[in-house]
Formats: C-alpha cells, sequence, structure tokens
DNA sequence: GGCTTTGTGTACGGCACAGCACAGTCAAGC
DNA sequence: GCTTGACTGTGCTGTGCCGTACACAAAGCC
C-alpha cells in the first residue's frame, strides 16, 4: 500500500490507527466496481487512499442520481456508523485506486475502542449531510455547465491528478441530465480552453479557470469539510 | 403539556426519559418562527409533541428549499448529536404546537448517559439522511402536482389534523418552485376532489386519493421510517 | 365606507432541458 | 484491412417550468 494514506486514519491516535490499520485489508478498487447495492447489507466499510467513490440514489425506474462524492478525505459505510445494517445508496467506484477496507464488526468494536475514531466519524458525517443538502439545492437552481465544472473540480481533488477517466454519459448519470447535455457543457469548456476531452479522458488545462465556471457549491463544499475537519 | 409525546423520548427507558426530561423545558412552536438560522451556533434541541419543523438550505441568493420536515416522530438538532455547533440549515415552524427545548450541553450530557438515546438519534439521523438523499432525487424527477400531494400528505401526518395552514407562497417555496406552479398544481388537486383551499387553509378531503396522487417518495420515506425506527 | 394587505387565479412569452434520432469518429480485435 | 463497439457531436420537436405582469377577492385597519 501506498504510504499516502486515508485522512481519517491518519487523524487518529497512533495506538488507534495501528489497531484499526490491524482489523482492515489493502484492496483495490475498480472503475465502476460496485461496493455496495442500494438496500443490501453494508459487509464492509472503505476508506479510500487513491480512487474515490460517488454515492447514488434511485426511485423508481428513473437513472441513478449522485448524492455524495468521497475519497481519500473521507469514509464509505455511513450506515454502520449510525448502527444502520442496510445501506441506503449504491456505492459506486468513480476513480479506481486503492482503499482499506474493514469488515462492518471489527469497525463497530474500533468505534467502541476508539473515542477519537468516533468524534471524527460523527463529524464527517455532518459534511456529508451538509454535501446532499447542498447537492439538492444545486440540482435546483444552477445550470448544467456550472454543476459540470463543480462536478470536474470535486473528482480531480479525489483523483489527486489533473487527468481522470469519465464518459459524457457518466457524467449524465452523475449530475442528473442527458448525455447531450453534458456533451454541449463539456464541449464550451474546452472551447473556453477550460479542459481537454477526448473518449472518456478528461484533462484539467485550467484549474483556477475551471474554479470560476463552477457555481458556489464547489467552494461551499470545501469550506465545510475544513471547517469540521482542521 | 399534552400527555401525547414525542416518539423519540417515550421509546427511552423510564429512568433515562425522566431524567432527560427534567433538563428538558415545554415551549410554544409559532408559526414561521425560525428555530435557528444556518450558519448559528445551535442552543437548543427540539422534540415536537404537536406541530412540525421544516429543515431549510439556502444558496446564494435563490429562494430557500425545503430539505427535510420533522414532527413528533424526530427531533430537530442532528448538528449537536454529531458534535457540531454550528447548525447546517435554517429551521423553521411550520406547523404550530408544542415542544420540549433542551440546552445543547444538557443533550450532550443525557447523550452520554444513555445508550438507548444515543443509539436511537443515530439511527434517526439515519432516516433523515434518507430523507434528504429521497428529496433530491424526487426534485429532480417528479413533477410538481405529485410533489406537491406528498408534502401534503407529510405534513398531515405531522400536524395529526387533516387541515393546516399554509400559503401557495410557502409551499412554493418549501417545493423549489413558482408560486403559481403551486396554484396550478393545488387548483388540479382541489377539481379533483382531493382537498378543499380557502385562503391558506388546506383541509384533506380524500386521504386515500391523494396517496394516489402522491409520488413514491411519499410511501418511501414511511417506509425508511418504520423500517429504522421500529 | 374606503384603503391597504394578503392571498389566489389567469395569461403569455421564453428558456433550459427532455426525448429521440442519427451521423460521425476513434480504438480495439479479428 | 475490415468489423464492431464505445464514445461524441448535431439536429430536431416537445414540454414543464420560469419570470413577469395583472386582475380579482377576502380580510383587516383607519
Amino acid at each position: 500500500m501506498d504510504p499516502a494514506q486515508n485522512r481519517l486514519i491518519e487523524m487518529l491516535p497512533r495506538k488507534d490507527r495501528v489497531r484499526l490499520l490491524a482489523s482492515c485489508e489493502s484492496v483495490q478498487l475498480a472503475l465502476g466496481e460496485v461496493l455496495c447495492e442500494a438496500g443490501e447489507v453494508v459487509r464492509h466499510a472503505y476508506f479510500p487512499v487513491h480512487g474515490f467513490i460517488s454515492l447514488l440514489t434511485r426511485i423508481e425506474d428513473h437513472p441513478s442520481l449522485e448524492v455524495g462524492m468521497l475519497g481519500r478525505e473521507g469514509m464509505y459505510g455511513a450506515a454502520l456508523v449510525l448502527g444502520v445494517a442496510a445501506a441506503p445508496m449504491q456505492a459506486m467506484v468513480q476513480g479506481p485506486g486503492a482503499a482499506w477496507r474493514i469488515p462492518a464488526a471489527a469497525l463497530r468494536v474500533e468505534l467502541e475502542l476508539s473515542a477519537t475514531l468516533r468524534h471524527n466519524l460523527l463529524r464527517y458525517l455532518f459534511v456529508v449531510m451538509e454535501q446532499m443538502t447542498t447537492s439538492a439545492a444545486c440540482l435546483r437552481f444552477h445550470l448544467i455547465g456550472p454543476r459540470l465544472a463543480r462536478w470536474l473540480l470535486m473528482s480531480e481533488d479525489r483523483a489527486h491528478a489533473n487527468q481522470f477517466h469519465v464518459t459524457h454519459e457518466f457524467l449524465a448519470c452523475m449530475l442528473g441530465v442527458r448525455r447531450v447535455g453534458v456533451t454541449v457543457a463539456a464541449g464550451e469548456l474546452q472551447r473556453r480552453g477550460l479542459i481537454s476531452y477526448h473518449r472518456g479522458e478528461v484533462k484539467v488545462l485550467d484549474r483556477s479557470g475551471l474554479e470560476a465556471a463552477a457555481c458556489s457549491c464547489y467552494a461551499r463544499q470545501r469550506l465545510a469539510y475544513e471547517t469540521q475537519m482542521p
């Protein structure tokens, strides 16, 4: 495993960190892999080290909609912290990489033993809730273009690279719009020289320009994280 | 205080319940009252007994948007349970009534003392998260009519009466649409004999008809609550 | 009674996006 | 080379809602 660690694990006192990692195993996250379906029993929690995970919700026969995203700043398995067995959402790997994986039962034990872990995970849950409410309002009030820019920035942060793989089709699903809508918006960003796009490979060319093009929700979510998890 | 109690308080073992109530005071909730602004320090948690509270989020200069609603089945003050001081959203009284109010510090003490309270509130938080994600998808995929019907049903449940006060203007804000949109949708529900509407006084005439008119999110949220909080 | 405030009904142009169809383009596999 | 599949770009019509404006009715205040 790469020395770069998950932020939530890094924050733990050495003793707690060592014990937690002893219960973890290192796993690879493959692009598009579904870690847990909505409604299923959550068997593991994941602490990404590289790569990132999207949280998706579905209603009826509509396409899924992204309501949260997490990379090495977070953890997948909120339900376990809240003492619930079933997953509320689908968790899908958006960016390939590695993660620490811990069985549900072991995480419960660690939560009992480490007050720091407990407190940090609860605070992180608060950040996730903030993310969800912001996403809802963003979905309602903001146009595709700025929302797309926000998504790209959030992914860039979590991919730790200015280049990553994602198709229009996939982006459309995340943002809850048509594939064509993404094509048009992405074309506009490309014309303005902010990104380059070629068959699923996105590259951020002008980071600060992209930040200017993104809706305010990007800055808001970053602020929320940094306020709660110093 | 009316003998009818808050569900989260009722669930506690007698000893914990008595001690919690000793830290609480009974307060009246006035229609439209703002219990806490977004970003403010949360000074009290509220356990509604009658009446209900809406959770609102705002971005920039757009109108607020409702992302959650709670009555005597829940509690306002999730941030406190998560160990965060600042409120993520605005809390506004949607249905007047009474509530038990507990200072933030006292709630923290109770959380330490009562494992049942701790566990139940965490599970309730899970339900709130489920509510938020469902709301986001509902906002995206469902039309105004069914969404309005859902809101009316949720309010009726929490008002414990088939009649309550809410103007089109206000509903528009909750649903994130124009006032005119509500007028049209409400007119349609009235024409079909499901509700009657007169200057802010809504009356549900045909409960099961309204349930049929509502989007599936209503049933979904009820199910989520009943699964987690038996 | 007149005035203001609050709440509701209707109308109309405009727009962002939906839904669908289809052409074009690149990459991989045989 | 050719075929196949994945991905992107463009063009249509349709529609649900927005923004705005305005008329009207009920309730409260002098």
